[in-house]
DNA sequence: TTGTTAGCGTA
DNA sequence: GTACGCTAACAAT
């Protein structure tokens, strides 16, 4: 079986067309060439450019063929039709004279071949290989800044468009609805208009007075330039007349920008897919060009390609062995790794991969969950090494063949490579296997090389698809269709498992262990995957499973305590306006505040006014207390904050599964600075500000008896105490802020009295709530505005105490300026352990967007490594209370707090590890604090 | 049924 | 002003 049904539709190829001399040129007046020339005088700076741009280019679109089309210096067939073809141009510049050869040599050493012809110029020779490259079912791009070329695009046919001045500087793709939308024309159109206009660089005089508006609306009005010929009478005023006088121009200008599509080329599609660098030439030619940054663009740019390469593996599957006896088992994995090694890849397999087999468990959709525990009831496994692939049945498996694969299973000198970790840790658990070995999941080394998937996205297909296309350039199977396989037996009662489709996935999941494990190390991001995201991934797996007890009564209870306090907001909202509105609904709730109570409005929404807590406590402020808004507004803060509470509590019970307890399922792919997320329910955002709030805390409880049989006494619960401040004076060794932590002092009690240049004991607590809020403010790129509106004080205070902090602090204001410099230059930012985010905006033209990277940039190193940190304490606490053979276990992580549930006599012990472990995670100038607590529920465990 | 917006809970 | 997920209302189907 192959991919080659979901292939018909995908292009052949990706074929990228330049007009080298148009680039060259834009190249040239793009770059200023005072900064490029060499010791020998040689100008370089339009080689530079056109490297950079056909580097970003082959980075960016990731063609399969490349080929560069140049003019030639003599004649032309156009020259000799009109002696004033491209006449009257300037004189080429000095500075350009031997850009052209080097660019030539250039293209040499990356094995781009480049092409004329004589008597024809570079736009024909591009149109000439868009033909051939659409006959041949390619996607074609073509860089060129000749307005000619504009009639080559069209479907599947896409123009790259250097702009060289101007804000949206840089490369525009320019498809058939970009042409349209610029000049009121379709594509094939253009040329037409061009000969109504005439064109100014080609030396082509139009109609004069007639301007792509008015040539574009006679074009739509009479289909084309023919028609509009035919209709030439009809045109009435000056602009009618003026067509009339030129139409032998019009004529003439037609018949030269049409380009000559059908040219004989000494050089075909076949000699076109083979670029990439010969690095020794390379590297002599830039050595030559004293280029030296561009080195690493080109070992980026190429490395992509050749990982791309790699995994051009042909999919095809060998025979698929259904497995029955533990002889067979063993039999087929002595001899899986040749199965490997047989397949032709172009980079070899990873050495830490090559006995690795890919493990794909496949799950009974159809059946009941366990619980609301999300592991699946295993029909069986598929077992992938290189074409090879070996069937599993989990269901009616022989005893000692069950014995063999528990084993291997669970053997951690067996290597394996899954895909989601986690959730094959918990299907395996199910069904009374551990898994033990794994080395390799693509989806955690996509998280860590920045894929994250969207929200719709986050099914096993969408993610297959995702990283086949990005990591394989291959597309994904379909599953193909179930029906085929039934047969018209629609009572069916057992499971039907396409074991061809099962062993490709198999197979994909495979190739892409290589490749992204190749990549991680490529990147230097291989340690994240295999000392962080791994073994926590085995931690979160028991933590889910475990789960955490619910009180199911002190739950209802709590649910009709806070509907009374609905109910009674409810009644006396609606008495003081005299009908109903749904509170819920920030649309009635505009009408009522804005309209009837005629209440001042609050901050602009895309439609109408915020009725947001912030709004709602700024309008009481400016309203009359004893007011029916004032009241009303009183209302609906309380039927607000008790209906939020009730949501969460009704949440909590929906997800309660039959062992009483909540299975939250943590993310570990979802956030772009290295956090956990939780999900179904969302356990990390449980209330603990409000009295009200905390009593939903409380229904969190030790369960005594849970069905895992063994007995448990208490929770245990230990947070970090300012853990991203301190991240933060660690990363900026700011000489004071370490010494007040080693201190033990109060952090905000202490930068309060040098802020405001008095004793420590004097700081009132308004000041310190002020530093508080800056110190916080600080990691998430404070402005002067924002802290303003924080703390209600003026812009200039705001300001004031912006720059009072930072003469007391200087090291913190540098080491943020710093996080944002580095972040630019190197396009991402960096944690403490080499975690990476990549923020595309930073350079962006758009100030908005900048600057909300730019605060990202500031804010993920000091989240992420908080983030870093709390993983290997996770894992460091896990690994502990096993080796320690304790019954102690994780439930629950939020960000910088962890919760256990603890057995008996074990309270001092888990204790002890639980603090050491969070506070040895990791060595800091300062140390890392930690406050741990018990008690029997979650509320009775916090401080 | 699906997607978007407003609002709000946490670190 | 960072990072998340969930609910309800409402619009678009």
């Amino acid at each position: 079986m192959t991919t080659a049904d979901s292939k018909t539709q995908d292009p052949a190829g990706r074929l990228l067309l330049i007009d080298g001399h148009s680039l060259a040129f834009r190249s040239f007046y793009g770059v200023p060439p005072e900064n490029f020339v060499t010791a020998s005088g040689q100008y370089t700076n339009a080689v530079y450019s056109f490297t950079n741009t056909l580097l970003g280019q082959i980075r960016a679109e990731k063609p399969t063929h490349i080929v560069v089309a140049f003019d030639l210096s003599g004649p032309t067939f156009r020259t000799e039709q009109y002696q004033e073809y491209k006449g009257g141009r300037a004189e080429t510049p000095a500075e350009f004279a031997g850009q052209i050869d080097l660019i030539k040599r250039l293209l040499h050493a990356l094995n781009i071949p480049w092409v004329t012809v004589e008597s024809y110029e570079a736009d024909d020779i591009v149109a000439t290989m868009t033909a051939r490259g659409k006959d041949a079912g390619f996607e074609v791009l073509i860089i060129s800044g000749d307005r000619d070329s504009f009639q080559l695009v069209g479907d599947g046919v896409t123009l790259l468009y250097p702009v060289t001045s101007g804000p949206s500087k840089g490369i525009r793709r320019m498809g058939p609805a970009e042409i349209e939308e610029k000049y009121k024309v379709p594509p094939h159109l253009y040329p037409d208009l061009a000969a109504l206009t005439g064109e100014q660089a080609d030396n082509l005089p139009g109609v004069p007075g007639v301007g792509p508006g008015f040539a574009a609306k006679w074009l739509n009005e009479y289909g084309d330039l023919a028609g509009v010929l035919e209709n030439q009478d009809k045109i009435k005023g000056k602009k009618g007349e003026a067509l009339r006088e030129n139409v032998d121009a019009v004529l003439r200008n037609r018949k030269l920008n049409r380009l000559v599509d059908d040219l004989e080329l000494p050089i075909t599609l076949d000699d076109m897919d083979d670029y990439g660098p010969n690095h020794d030439e390379l590297n002599a030619l830039f050595d030559e060009l004293e280029f030296n940054t561009i080195r690493k663009r080109v070992s980026e740019t190429f490395a992509d390609r050749e990982a791309e390469a790699a995994a051009q593996v042909d999919m095809t599957m060998g025979q698929t062995q259904s497995i029955e006896t533990a002889a067979e088992f063993t039999a087929w994995l002595e001899v899986a790794s040749s199965a490997i090694e047989s397949v032709e890849r172009a980079t070899a397999v990873p050495t830490r991969l090559e006995d690795a087999i890919t493990v794909f468990p496949v799950a009974d959709t159809d059946a009941p969950e366990a619980g609301n525990a999300r592991e699946k009831q295993l029909l069986g496994m598929m077992l992938g090494a290189g074409s090879g692939a070996a069937w599993i049945d989990l269901v009616d498996i022989q005893p000692d063949t069950e014995k063999v694969v528990g084993e291997w299973l669970s053997d951690p000198s067996s290597a394996k490579t899954v895909f989601d970790v986690k959730q094959q840790y918990k299907n395996f658990h199910a069904r009374g296997f551990e898994l033990a070995g794994v080395l390799e999941d693509p989806m955690l080394s996509s998280y860590v090389l920045g894929y994250i998937p969207t929200a719709r996205r986050r099914t096993f297909t969408a993610m297959m698809e995702d990283l086949s296309e990005q990591y394989l350039r291959d597309a994904f199977p379909a599953e193909p269709s179930a029906e085929t396989a039934v047969q018209g037996d629609l009572f069916a009662t057992e499971p039907v498992i396409n074991l061809e489709y099962t062993a490709l996935v198999t197979r994909y999941i495979q190739e892409l262990s290589y490749v992204l494990h190749q990549e991680l190390e490529n990147q230097e991001q291989l340690a994240l995957l295999e000392t962080m995201e791994l073994p926590v991934a085995r931690v979160l797996a028991q933590m889910e499973l475990a789960g955490i007890a619910l009180d199911a009564d002190a739950l209802a209870d709590l649910k009709s305590h806070y509907d009374s306090h609905i109910k009674q907001a409810t009644e006396t909202a609606y008495s003081i306006i005299g009908h109903e509105v749904n509170l819920g609904s920030p649309k009635q709730l505009q009408a009522v505040l804005f309209e009837e109570l005629e209440l001042p409005t609050t901050r602009k929404l895309k439609s109408g006014y915020s009725t947001d807590a912030e709004s709602m406590a700024d309008l009481l402020t400016r309203i009359n207390p004893d007011s029916d808004g004032a009241q009303f507004l009183q209302a609906l803060g309380t039927y607000r904050d008790y209906t939020k509470l009730k949501q969460t509590v009704e949440g909590l019970g929906k997800a309660t599964a039959a062992d009483g307890r909540v299975h939250t399922t943590f993310q570990q792919n979802a956030t772009s600075t290295g956090r956990l997320s939780s999900i179904e329910p969302n356990l990390q955002n449980i209330p603990i500000r409000t009295e009200e709030g905390r009593k939903i805390r409380a229904a969190f409880v030790v369960d005594p008896k849970p069905v895992d049989g063994t007995e448990y006494v208490s929770l245990l619960t230990a947070d970090y105490s300012q853990i991203e401040m301190r991240i933060m004076v660690h990363l900026s060794q700011d000489e004071k802020l370490i010494q007040a932590y080693r201190d033990g002092e109060d952090l905000h009690r202490f930068v309060g009295s040098q802020v405001f240049g008095v004793e420590p004991e004097d700081v009132t607590s308004e000041m310190r709530a002020k530093v508080k809020a800056m110190s916080y403010g600080l990691a998430y790129g404070l402005t002067k505005f924002g802290l303003s509106k924080q703390l209600g004080v003026s812009v200039e205070e705001a300001s004031k105490l912006t720059v009072n902090y930072f003469q007391r602090f200087g090291k913190v204001g540098r080491f943020l300026r710093n996080t944002v410099k580095d972040a630019n230059k190197a396009g991402y930012t960096e944690t403490m352990f080499g975690r990476r985010r990549v923020l595309a905006d930073l350079g962006s033209s758009n100030r908005q967007r900048r600057e909300a990277a730019e605060r990202a940039a500031l804010n993920a190193p000091i989240q992420g490594t908080a983030a870093d940190i709390m993983k290997i304490a996770m894992i460091n606490v896990h690994e502990r209370l096993e080796s320690e053979k304790l019954k102690t276990r994780i439930l629950l992580q939020i960000h910088d707090e962890l919760i256990l549930e603890v057995a008996p006599s074990e309270e001092e012990r888990a204790r002890e590890i639980l603090e050491q472990e969070m506070s040895g995670a990791v060595e800091l100038l300062v140390p890392m604090d930690v406050q741990a607590g018990t008690g029997n529920s979650w509320h009775a465990a916090g401080h």
